[in-house]
DNA sequence: CGATTGCAGATTGTTGACAATCTACACCCG
DNA sequence: CGGGTGTAGATTGTCAACAATCTGCAATCG
């Protein structure tokens, strides 16, 4: 039933041209530059309905908006954001494919649910392209990028350090963002985001406020030291075991929290 | 003014619609088997239009009919399949998000074509993903496994001892994909698969048909032999080195196919 | 009283039509 | 004769209506 900001306000949504300040969550025009020419082209050339649908659903669903396994109604959807059913369909289409949405045929779409399973072979995945990333940089470091890294894993500390933990959240998934960016490689950065987004659609789903933190600084510490040796095999495995730690530390964390509040469940397979 | 260097031949692929035998390139109902009662409500429950179209383009664009870089009319790709534009579109937007067509907005969808740069991204996380295949089956080797394994490095050597190059890269993408999905990890086996199709993708631009083939059963012999003997290190190295060594050799036939045959490269002004 | 069947409402699947944009060709002007 | 301009055709973007399917409730029957 999509339960968020209820577009309840319906009566005249469907007349768009004059309306248009009046919808709250449209499809806002992100253009808030004004002396832009040339930049303001570009964007209207590469912006589409669809395409602007996607991006305003997957940040609402990364951003917790739309919980894991929520129905999305497309109806609801399209009025929501201002345009008719047809590129709403087409952005859950791509949704889909990134894994972010699930669609059954004549039921509807849901936002999907990861299951611990899937969830582990997710880590595993991501472990063998972080070694990957942890060789690469450690032949490749130079000063700045070191003092960047460094930088980065004192944010992470700071943050740990007053017990703020969506800081540290936020720093840390940076700072593993940031350095399979540093590798260069753009195929394997778009590879990576997709895998980390839906780890993060599981960790939404179980842990929605445990309040156990799992910190590691001490390991972000060891593989910047390592990528700033330039050792290259040593960088590669404080990756790969880092990631498979924090595996391990997800399944504790789930089991502590098991019995927490009582999730209305999915619905049943059949 | 980007000049797309589609096929001079009227456009490529999609508007045949009277050679093709009567309109029976429908979307087939894929319903072979006979008496399977509930195995066809499953597939009727899954198969939608737009997943059908989806389906069959995929098909069409690995199998070579629709070259890289070709442009896909949304109406005659429509009346090809014999759906409306909606499904099509649809389509469109899962294929563009796994990396097989380019969305331009007011211009049409097109083929992906990989440059070479990207051909070696891609080449260097299938290499890490590799590695962790290696690893991961030369722990859980068992003979059946092992068996099964030197049977396909078999008829890999046996296609390239008869010259049947087709029959080898068709062995050869079938070995590595079943080494992945022998790991039994769902994830990894995706993830895979999605960059080996925008890699075949590219081999199809380029070599089209360059008479040399690069054979290297002697790695692959390698790699079985790694797995049996249950060495995890060695495997993952065997498998990493034989796909940064495939990455060099694409670059090899690529130069060597450079000077080949007049390709129609820059027209130049008449 | 419980289970089953039929019906009504709601939601999704698909289609055809309309509007906006781009491309190509002919025309006109210097 | 070359370059720029305007228009016609084709193609894509978006929308609203129609058809098919599913869900939930209620009435009926054993």
């Amino acid at each position: 039933m999509l339960k968020n900001p209820a577009p309840a306000h319906g009566g005249g949504a469907a007349a768009r041209p004059p309306a248009r300040s009046a919808a709250s969550t449209r499809v806002r025009t992100p253009a808030p530059s004004p002396g832009n020419g040339a930049d303001a082209i570009a964007l209207v050339q590469s912006s589409s309905l669809p395409t602007l649908v996607q991006k305003e659903l997957e940040r609402m669903i990364l951003a917790g908006d739309l919980p894991a396994g929520s129905k999305l109604n497309e109806a609801a959807v399209a009025d929501l954001l201002g345009v008719s059913r047809g590129p709403v369909r087409e952005a859950f289409r791509a949704l889909e494919e990134s894994g972010l949405v699930r669609l059954e045929k004549n039921r509807g779409v849901f936002v999907r649910q990861i299951s611990v399973d899937e969830a582990d072979e997710i880590y595993e995945v991501r472990a063998a392209l972080d070694e990957f990333v942890g060789r690469r940089l450690a032949q490749s470091a130079t000063p700045e990028l070191v003092r960047e890294l460094r930088a980065h894993v004192e944010r992470m500390e700071k943050a740990a350090g007053r017990g703020d933990v969506d800081a540290y959240v936020t720093a840390n998934l940076e700072f593993h963002d940031r350095l399979v960016e540093l590798t260069g490689n753009a195929k394997l950065l778009v590879t990576y985001r997709r895998l980390v987004n839906e780890l993060n659609l599981y960790r939404r789903t179980t842990l929605a406020r445990s309040g156990t933190l799992p910190i590691s600084t001490g390991e972000h510490r060891d593989i910047v030291d390592r990528i700033a040796a330039g050792q290259v095999a040593a960088a590669g495995r404080a990756l790969y075991d880092h990631v498979m730690a924090s595996r391990e530390r997800m399944h504790k964390t789930r089991a502590g929290a098991r019995a927490a509040p009582g999730r209305p469940a999915a619905r049943k397979p059949r």
